[in-house]
DNA sequence: AAATCTTTATGAAATTTTGATGCACATTTT
DNA sequence: AAAATGTGCATCAAAATTTCATAAAGATTT
């Protein structure tokens, strides 16, 4: 369940600075949409839900304040506004209103974009860690950030050496990864030799890991060489 | 020690600048420290634990930029910086190497401390807008903005120290957080290491805190690498 | 004086290490 | 060609080690 690109709706009701903005977006890789009223906008914000909000405060229907704080009413999706105010009071007001962050115009496009990495990059590692830094294999999942695996969706328990040795396989993924490589990774430098341990560990993870343990599908033995672990 | 007041570390060597930010953040009702080396910097916001960072980029031991990323590497705490530069590139990286906002000097007190606010106000609330006032586990329920702990209602009392270890594990809910990781955010950088503490601690949690201390359902241990609290 | 934090001690639990056994395959010997 | 030998691997399970839980006593702070 991994939602495609990163969307951004943009409420402005100049024609230029929009055509610019979509430009400039799609060709980062987001999804764009856009808006030409605070209405507009704001029905767009319920109905399309985007990843973040860049709002032009002069809008010809309504003061974009009030369409800050409307949203705000309901909403934490970040906003980042664009003004032609300059002014201390404007940039004050705007923020407290709930506006995540101000540019003046002329603004540099490096510089929009750069600010709006920030903004999602809270939204995305904020909410209690449902950051997407996972890998699959069979009906394993492992979680690096909450160091979690669970095998069709429960959890398993593994000890650290068995934690190590397996996130190295993931980190090399499909490729043959040699003994003394494992060993320094999951034990150190100083086991270089001690194979034996690799087939003890390696046995264990399989039994916790493969349906079927003594005919392992992803924990491949490379004869004379390593270990691999087979992606789909 | 119960922190309740907003907690603010000015990094700046330059001796003006600091004195008038220290003014100005004590009269705003603000905890004001400050450091005037991107090392010292660094120690402070480890040993403090501040609940935000305002980071001159022009120090006179290291670049600030560098300071950021460092900061990055272990904490997620908001980084405000001031930089008497004001090219797009510089924005673009501080931005990038982790920092949330980015202000030119000079600057004004009033946007400074508006952009601090909103800073301040993305670590107060969760991913849904709501003010993270309280979490619940099991018959447990934490209220932050009362510093209160109950269960099935009734009012508990609980140490600083049990405070902060449970706040902590709450913090990172449903991830494991290391031995280290505690220590450092319990006692301080320098009980690294001191890991006994932390089973003491975690047994008097326990006691207090589960139906069966011995069978722990939500204050788990990983053996070897520290303690999780498993979220329903 | 009371509460909290630190330290110490002890048994239990989990993990790592070690040793033993059997299998499969290839090579060498008979 | 068959038998013997050797090597690398998988597996099991006991021994050794490390880590953990808990109680309780001493020290420190409030």
């Amino acid at each position: 369940m991994s939602k495609s690109k990163v969307s951004v709706l943009v409420i402005e009701d100049e024609a230029p600075i929009r055509r610019f903005l979509k430009m400039t977006l799609t060709s980062q890789g987001y999804d764009f949409s856009e808006a030409i009223s605070g209405q507009e906008g704001m029905l767009k914000v319920a109905s399309e839900k985007p990843d973040i909000v860049i709002l032009d405060l002069g809008l010809p229907d309504m003061d974009g304040l009030e369409v800050t704080k409307q949203l705000r009413e309901w909403t934490p999706i970040p906003i980042i506004v664009l003004s032609a105010r300059g002014q201390e009071k404007d940039k004050v007001e705007a923020l407290d209103a709930g506006a995540d962050d101000y540019l003046t115009k002329p603004f540099g496009v490096a510089e929009l974009m750069a600010r709006a990495r920030v903004a999602l990059r809270r939204t995305m590692t904020n909410s209690n860690g449902e950051t997407q830094s996972t890998f699959k294999f069979g009906d394993v999942e492992v979680d690096f950030i909450k160091r979690q695996v669970s095998r069709n969706g429960e959890e398993l328990h593994l000890t650290p050496i068995e934690y190590k040795l397996l996130s190295t396989l993931i980190k090399y993924a499909g490729r043959v990864v040699t003994h003394n490589h494992l060993l320094r990774e999951a034990w150190g430098a100083e086991y270089s030799g001690e194979t034996h341990y690799l087939r003890v560990y390696m046995a264990q993870l399989r039994r916790k890991l493969e349906k079927n343990p003594a005919q392992p599908k992803y924990l491949i033995t490379e004869p004379g060489v390593g270990y691999r672990l087979k992606v789909d």
